[in-house]
DNA sequence: GAAGTGGGTTTGATTTTCCAACGTACAGGG
DNA sequence: CCCTGTACGTTGGAAAATCAAACCCACTTC
């Protein structure tokens, strides 16, 4: 019987391959924040200079930041989400969601962000096709590449 | 002017800390999908054996796995989400989404997730308040710590 | 002309990762 | 009994990534 020895084929490690490595979802949060300078990137974050240089090399190839200049003379350089780098803010947002309830119930949120409607914003995620909040239990896994399956539903 | 040297205080890069290493988010989505034993993990990840082992041990410190016998002679153990670890699916939830949406968008997802609605199951984040999908312009961010700011929304 | 700012690169020590091999405990078949 | 196979890791050494500090260059301001 041949089985698969390569791993799962699979968006999210697809999407991590890009966004995965440390530091990266930091530098898209600075820079969807409106601070796209190296200096405030290293200082905002913490980061090693020559790493997010790395980084940001990185994530200009792919697409998800743009380098501009703000500055001739002396070149001075911004960098800036793409379109495809807006959208990844999801993925923000539900990280500092998780974050705000789990590892923040007592000290408070040290951001708030504040949707249009006037209200705090907390992200819900819902079904495109129904509306509904999506729960856990109400999904169903359905590879569509053979020779890999899934376990059925975990349970807690 | 005393300016903070520390990174920014942040849900999201606390949140990172626990689930940010490489592979992390790769063992729960394995995890969540119900192959929680050692070997699929091995298999369906492509991770090295050691660095697996040191990931599950920090993720069930961090309340996110328990492990548990599924038998005794010979002990067997298998790794399943807490309820903490559940409420991390938001996040492999929008990475699959952002995924399928810019790098597969000709090869077609190698994932289905079916809604208990009967519709494919794509997320889409709104705003708890008042219901509607969120979009960056329409948010504003408020850091509520001394010495840290926003240089504003950033525009693409 | 001295010091400061912005945007990095270089250097060398430390830490992680990687891969293959090994160990242990048990089960099944001949 | 012996051999093979499965499940769940641990160990060892080489390769790669990270880190902090120093350095560089082009300007600007004092």
């Amino acid at each position: 019987m041949a089985v698969s020895k390569d791993p799962r084929p699979c968006s999210i490690a697809d999407t991590l391959a890009l966004v995965g490595e440390k530091y990266s979802l930091l530098v898209l949060r600075e820079v969807c924040l409106g601070n796209g300078r190296f200096d405030q990137l290293v200082r905002n974050i913490g980061a090693p200079r020559d790493i997010l240089a790395t980084r940001l090399r990185r994530l200009v190839d792919a697409g998800i930041l743009t380098k501009r200049p703000y500055s001739e003379r002396p070149q001075r350089f911004e960098y800036r989400p793409t379109e495809a780098g807006l959208e990844l803010e999801p993925v923000l947002w539900t990280l500092k969601e998780w974050g705000d309830r789990h590892l923040r119930a007592d000290s408070g949120t040290p951001m708030v962000l504040e949707h249009h409607c006037g209200h705090e914003f907390v992200p819900v995620v819902t079904c495109r096709a129904c509306g509904e909040e999506a729960k856990h239990r109400e999904l169903t896994a359905h590879p569509r590449v053979p020779g890999w399956t899934v376990g059925g539903p975990a349970a807690a």
